[in-house]
DNA sequence: CGGCCTCTGGCAACCGTCTGCCATTCGGGG
DNA sequence: CCCCGAATGGCAGACGGTTGCCAGAGGCCG
């Protein structure tokens, strides 16, 4: 058994070395070591050359613990969001994670179920060690989230506050494409499928509210408990009894429960009625028939929203950033059938 | 304008107020303060009782960092893990989360990219503020994490390494069952595709070919670059010369890349061949035809992951956990075509 | 009534790092 | 040759909690 010991040689302890066993080793004071390795210019170069070489060779890390004690900060940040397993948040989370990387910062990832309260008390507790927070399509108030915010940066993603800086989608872009494509197509009569007692379904069904009144195009409401398959394949009858020619999903979920409703029941998308999701999540084209749907722009929600975050922000009014929605055109709409 | 004061009443200021803010305020130590709080017994139950009664007027959180520094218990815990975004991965991170909160933990989530050299760069950085790491589908080999364990627990999860502790789907269960429904169905040669240079791919191969040996099915490897849609599409004209009758996908990605490349080159599954598919990720049910895929316990493998993470673990030996894999029959399998 | 144990609470050191301020050295300009 | 400033390094206190040890107050027992 010979010694496999790697390049970065490990003490035989099982502790981490810190900067006190470096600067024993040199004959140095800690002081200097910690400004060695984080103080660019301050130390002598040639003493800052020996103290990374003792580092390297001892494995040394600093500890962000200590450092966050005197500093107050952290190098961490947190992403709260309310359903970790919703394949919306995946670039999202993917998009943030990316970018506290790329600053030398780690992300926290904490799911507040749905619930108000938890997500509240989820960021009192994760304030304390973090740098900044990330919420995404937040249940609490504005006021709530401002008042949050006094502690530590909060960005919201995916949806927007008032008083925040926020990164969101342009929904009012991306609604009147998919109602432009509809009515291009002959439609004039859109159900919108939307999760009752979500403020960012307030919010859309608010811009078709307005779209419709400007256009020629009605509008109905048609109410689900839950943004998923399955309470997308709930409203299959409440759709066919509309006597609506198009649907617009809440997101993609519901729009596959949809898809998949009007199979089992032997009616033909988009024969028989036309399917706009949302999101454009990675299942959307492999649907039968495949998704039409408004891209959100996830991956880049997630990327402004930490970079907002991890930069000091130059200006210091809360800038509210909005991405635009592509409308991708598959399968799943047609012209309405003929009457 | 009146003042919204919420019932956990916080301080005007940005700053958090700390055990000594407490102690001041009703003249005691912080010392008692901290006791108070955190080791019940050993303080007068009034006064513990004044001592939360002022904390939650305060706002009062421990500060996670301040406490990590002398204890060495941080509170948190890591999942590394190749790609955020794969799908697989989010049950077991949801798992793994829930479980973490409940001992009253936080979760810190990383990328690897399925770089081995950044996957240690990350665990050594995370091992300075972390408990201990859940590392997910590793591309380190077992010696090296032997040793980087040294440091702090890991649990190996989704894949076994001799020393460590693991929670591992039972692999030769899931493909026996899979083998053995084809063969029901009449097949006699099969498919597998496989992501070349994988550590756990080249496990379910091992069992393949054991299996193969044993009965009489014949089995091929189609390797593939990435385990994803893509990567599944490419394989068809391979999995079309190869003349098998079905194929075994590495993942569920990878098996949606075959059905959507078979359908856009007008071929129709299962008539043609037959696909079965690894995981039973949400979207499997979704698909025409819907998959037949092999059901991983994802959630469950996080959940007892983070179990073996969080709780003291009474035995020292490394314990290594196997999880049933459940066959899931859809329409993506039926009877070879008749030659 | 004295000794001892239990119950409570305080003191102070410590965890690892950062940083304001001071001390020393050295070089250059006047 | 003196003065001053720049360069370099050290001292010590601070960050917020934890904990070993000690001390005073009672209560109990013999």
């Amino acid at each position: 058994m010979h010694d496999d010991e790697t390049s970065t040689g490990e003490s035989p302890t099982g502790r981490r070395p810190t900067i006190y066993d470096i600067a024993e080793r040199l004959e140095l004071s800690p002081s200097t070591v910690s400004r060695a390795l984080h103080k660019p210019g301050r130390i002598n170069a040639t003493t800052v050359e020996k103290i990374r070489a003792v580092a390297d060779e001892l494995g040394y890390r600093v500890n962000p613990m200590a450092r966050a004690l005197p500093t107050g900060m952290s190098g961490t940040f947190a992403v709260v969001l309310p359903d970790i397993t919703n394949p919306v948040h995946f670039e999202l989370i993917r998009g943030a994670e990316q970018v506290a990387r790329s600053h030398g910062a780690t992300l926290v990832v904490s799911e507040s179920e749905g619930s108000p309260a938890l997500e509240r008390e989820t960021i009192e507790t994760l304030q304390q060690s973090v740098d900044g927070l990330l919420v995404v399509a937040s249940r609490l108030d504005a006021a709530q989230l401002r008042k949050l915010a006094a502690i530590k940066p909060i960005v919201a993603a995916n949806h927007s506050a008032r008083d925040l800086p926020s990164v969101t989608p342009d929904l009012r872009g991306g609604l009147t494409a998919a109602l432009d494509h509809l009515h291009e197509l002959g439609h004039r009569s859109v159900a919108y499928l939307g999760v009752t007692g979500l403020a960012i379904n307030r919010a859309r069904w608010d811009i078709l509210l307005d779209l419709a009144t400007e256009g020629s195009m009605s509008v109905v409401e048609i109410g689900i408990e839950e943004p998923t398959v399955d309470g997308g394949s709930s409203a299959l009858r409440r759709i066919r009894a509309s006597g609506v020619t198009a649907v617009l999903a809440y997101n993609d979920l519901v729009a596959h429960g949809v898809l998949r409703a009007a199979r089992a029941a032997g009616i033909d998308v988009p024969t028989a009625f036309s399917v706009v999701g949302f999101d454009d999540i990675f299942s959307a084209e492999l649907t039968v028939p495949a998704l039409t749907t408004l891209r959100s722009p996830l991956r880049d929600i997630g990327t402004k929203a930490m970079a907002l975050l991890a930069d000091p922000g130059t200006n210091r009014s809360p800038s509210h950033v909005v991405l635009p929605i592509e409308l991708v055109t598959r399968e799943s709409t047609a012209p309405p059938p003929p009457r």
